[in-house]
RNA sequence: GCGGUGGUGGCGGAAUUGGUAGACGCACCAGCUUGAGGGGCUGGCGGGGGCAACUUCGUGAUGGUUCGAGUCCAUUCCACCGCACCA
């Protein structure tokens, strides 16, 4: 009869059940209230992680719980696979990355399987599938179409370890994201997505994202960087155009004494008379040759050349020189900052070093700066000075009013400037979703016609690790017909970033089938948008960036009827050991196999979401598992021991209990509410668990009582429990429902309810306070009258010795809980 | 420097609206069970004092608001994360 609980073979029963009977198939259906559940979808490395785990564990007790509650739920699950590990790995061992990424696929597949998450398989999709990003190279099209897709040359980020461009967002440090390689700027012809069209609005739906954490949000509007400032124009002084700037502090343009353009400048070389000339280019080559992470480190030294040109300050009408700087960015505003040493602390050391002037024209109240004294720029508000017609004006308002001056005068404009830039997609990489855009001599660039979509990425390709693309190797690819003109033409080589597939994903998933287009807007419009997206932090700028650009760009193409993809962010924690995130190169893994094998994928899971709250970092710690194996075996135990009560047990009748059995039962209907608000309002699944655990030690003690047993209790109190467990260890609660004598499997009975009546106290403990300290407690009926708690708690024997014969001045009551008598 | 998050027993963490600080679990200690190991069961477990009932202190620090503060306010220290010469 005693059985052992063993997860191996439970385990695989259920997962077989639910594979075969495809319990998790979803579709649309309008007669239940959908949710639409996504948890980032992994890329194939090889095998997955503690963080895949706990990620995918916290995402199934969503979709369990959620199920059970009647939603009609999407649960999807698939596989970013093109990617730069692949090619190398092909590379190394001399295969090709399509076998390598389809063998991790298989493996990783089935360690998913392993854990029991309840996805529909049938929606399985993988990037690198034609079936995937032919769609892509559509959309590609359509962007193009619309201009929101477009090539330019430009200085880019390139790894010279990974012979690829890689995105602003993609670089770490000065490093690359992936290898950590020193990122050195290289010009080339890139393909580029404007995002910046959509800056704006980006930031604007930042304020109207509510399920979204703080940080994310912040980190968003960071990145993209919104500026208020001025345009301003100064004209050179040979008479030969203009300088533009940028700034945001035009309430300093009559103490700008200088110019800073950066050394990328287009003008730099215009400009530079025909002395400076050599000097001037040396400069430019030693500024190319600086690292980009140490040149524009806040500490690093301030140098420049001057040009041997002058331009005129439109405000003072005074010649300013012309120098090149190493600290001015090409890519931030107009890349020339008109330079106010006075109240700049660059502008200051710089203005320092070359000896050029200074001009106070800001004032701190009651404080007379001189330049000539000054050891660092002035950079708060205080009184103008030194400017004209605002003089004596706060510096604050001059903002405004200089603004005012230069539009009315003509001289400048006021402007809105963003920090974020257009998203470079090429990548000089083989695997990869080939750019669909052919170059032909005489047409230019000519995108691939729809009927000759898709571009297949070939697979007969030689993988020798040598620089440059297979791709571009390939003559039977790269040369091609013009579309246009029908004259020899030539292949884009260049494959589009991984981030492209996976800022699409989760609207393919609404419709993975579909194969008259990249989305079938009736299913897409009935799923989005995601209800619950759940991942790291890691992607806080990037992919979740992407993702809302592209949603944007889809509606905007009418694919889609939603603004933003995701209405609420969960941010799980890394996953800790020994104090350092899980890694290879710290030697602190666990190993999600070794794991499962030992404890069964429902211990793995109990643990990973006991252990802490969902967004924090998780401490592992091996005994904490043994802690959660030992809670399901104690309960397998407990249900086993009372099956035959169980199995003969007919409903409770409240009526017949004794006060034991009614306090086993508020427990349970205490816990049910508790549960159920942990995992539906807060994500708490740590206290879910935790309250689950006081239930089982509650029924546990009650059991082992020498009570003439209720068999109607213990039954509603044990199947209540494996009821409320059941979205963290799905395969152990079905097995012990089914031996408990019931048929149909959990999800069809529903998540349960709690009787409030049987919830509710029948007597209420009250704590008594004397001077808000701690000196009593009181039972008293849960109909008790104010003045009656009052007058059992003032003659509490302990709460008497307390008053020491004085009378309370002051007495609170917080009915139900507290009295605090103030003497 | 700017922004965000956090600081509670030996450890992971509870305390949801300002109302019993330390739930639940781990580790540890004692006892029972077992031929031993393992496992299981029972009890204890913030610091100081006391045989004990009990008492006193205690949520990074300092001050404040309040009958009452881990929770609110101010100042401050520390840790982690993100951004950072952005004109």
């Amino acid at each position: 009869m005693e059985q052992r609980y063993s997860p191996e073979a439970i385990e695989a029963k259920w997962q077989n059940k639910w594979e075969i009977e495809k319990s998790f198939k979803v579709c649309e259906d309008a007669g239940k209230p959908k949710y639409y559940l996504l948890e980032m979808f992994p890329y194939p490395s090889g095998k997955i992680h503690m963080g895949h785990v706990r990620n995918y564990s916290i995402g199934d007790v969503v979709g369990r719980f959620k199920r059970m509650r009647g939603f009609n739920v999407l649960h999807p699950m698939g596989w970013d696979a093109f990617g730069m590990p692949a090619e190398n790995a092909a590379i190394q061992n001399k295969s090709h990355p399509a076998k390598w990424t389809a063998e991790n696929i298989e493996y990783m597949r089935g360690q998913l399987k392993r854990m029991g998450l309840s996805y529909d398989w049938d929606r399985e999709l993988a990037t690198c599938d034609l079936a995937y990003y032919r769609w892509e190279q559509q959309l590609f099209l359509e962007m193009y179409a619309k201009g929101l897709a477009y090539k330019k040359s430009s200085f880019v980020n390139w790894c010279p370890s990974c012979a690829t461009v890689l995105a602003n967002e993609q670089v770490e440090n000065g490093a690359c994201w992936r290898c950590d390689s020193d990122v050195k700027q290289k010009e080339l012809e890139q393909w580029f997505f404007r995002i910046t069209d959509y800056a704006e609005e980006l930031l604007e739906f930042t304020d109207k994202l509510p399920g979204w954490p703080e940080r994310v949000l912040v980190m968003q509007r960071n990145w993209i960087g919104k500026s208020h400032g001025c345009e301003i124009d100064f004209p050179l002084a040979n008479g030969n155009g203009a300088i533009r700037v940028y700034t945001t502090r035009q309430d300093t343009l009559f103490g700008a004494t200088f110019m800073s353009l950066a050394p990328e400048h287009p003008q730099a070389l215009t400009l530079t008379t025909p002395d400076r000339l050599s000097e001037v280019k040396a400069f430019i080559e030693k500024v190319k040759l600086t690292d980009k992470q140490k040149r524009t480190a806040e500490d690093f030294e301030k140098e420049g050349v001057f040009t041997g040109s002058f331009c005129i300050n439109p405000a003072t009408g005074l010649e300013m020189p012309v120098y090149l700087a190493n600290f001015v960015l090409t890519d931030y505003g107009t890349g020339a900052v008109m330079a106010v040493p006075t109240h700049d602390q660059r502008d200051f050391e710089f203005a320092r070093k070359y000896d050029l002037a200074l001009q106070v024209v800001i004032q701190p109240e009651g404080e007379r700066l001189d330049p000539a004294t000054m050891t660092a720029a002035y950079v708060e508000p205080g009184i103008m000075a030194n400017s004209g017609e605002f003089d004596g004006s706060s510096s604050i308002d001059a903002k405004e009013l200089i603004a005012a001056w230069l539009e009315k005068s003509g001289k400048g404009k006021k402007t809105v400037n963003f920090r974020l830039r257009d998203w470079g997609i090429s990548r000089q990489r083989y695997w990869g979703n080939p750019i669909p855009v052919i170059y032909c001599d005489s047409c230019g660039t000519v995108p691939v016609p729809a009927k000759d979509l898709p571009v297949v990425l070939p697979l007969d390709v030689a993988f020798t690790g040598e620089g440059g693309s297979p791709l571009a190797k390939l003559d039977a690819f790269v040369n091609v017909d013009c579309p246009v003109c029908g004259k020899a033409a030539r292949r884009e080589t260049d494959t589009m970033d991984t981030f492209v597939q996976s800022s699409w994903y989760f609207l393919r998933y609404c419709c993975p089938d579909f194969t008259a287009g990249p989305l079938d807007r009736d299913r897409v419009r009935y799923w989005m948008s995601v209800d619950q997206y759940i991942g790291g932090i890691e992607h806080a700028v990037l992919h979740l960036l992407y993702a809302r650009f592209f949603t944007k760009v889809l509606r905007d193409l009418g694919y889609v009827a939603v603004d933003e993809p995701f209405a609420n962010l969960l941010t799980q924690g890394m996953v800790i050991k020994d104090g350092a995130k899980m890694s290879k190169s710290k030697g602190n893994v666990v190993d999600p196999n070794g794991l499962i094998n030992k404890y069964g994928a429902d211990t793995a899971r109990l643990f990973s979401l006991f252990a802490a709250p969902p967004e924090k970092d998780l401490d592992w710690n091996d005994q904490g598992v043994e802690g959660s194996f030992r809670f399901l075996n104690r309960l397998w135990k407990l249900v086993n021991d009372c099956l035959p009560l169980i199995q003969t047990a007919r409903p409770v009748d409240p009526e017949t209990l004794s006060d034991e059995a009614r306090s086993l039962r508020r427990l349970v209907h205490k816990t049910i509410r508790k549960v159920s608000a942990d995992i539906d309002e807060r994500f708490h699944f740590n206290t879910a668990i935790a309250a689950i655990m006081e239930l089982v030690n509650g029924i546990q003690a009650f059991a082992s009582k020498k009570l003439p047993q209720n068999s109607a209790l213990l039954r509603e109190a044990l199947e209540s429990t494996l009821l409320l467990l059941y979205p963290f260890v799905p395969h152990f609660c079905e097995e012990l429902w089914e031996k408990c004598g019931h048929q149909g499997g959990i999800e069809l009975v529903g998540w349960p309810g709690y009787d409030p009546d049987a919830a509710a106290d029948e007597e209420l403990l009250i704590i008594v306070q004397v001077n808000g300290k701690l000196r009593g407690r009181i039972t008293v009926p849960t109909d008790a009258s104010e003045e009656s708690v009052k007058a059992g708690a003032l003659a509490d024997d302990k709460v008497m010795a307390y008053l020491d014969g004085k009378s309370p001045r002051k007495i609170i009551y917080v009915p139900g809980k507290l009295l605090n008598i103030v003497v």
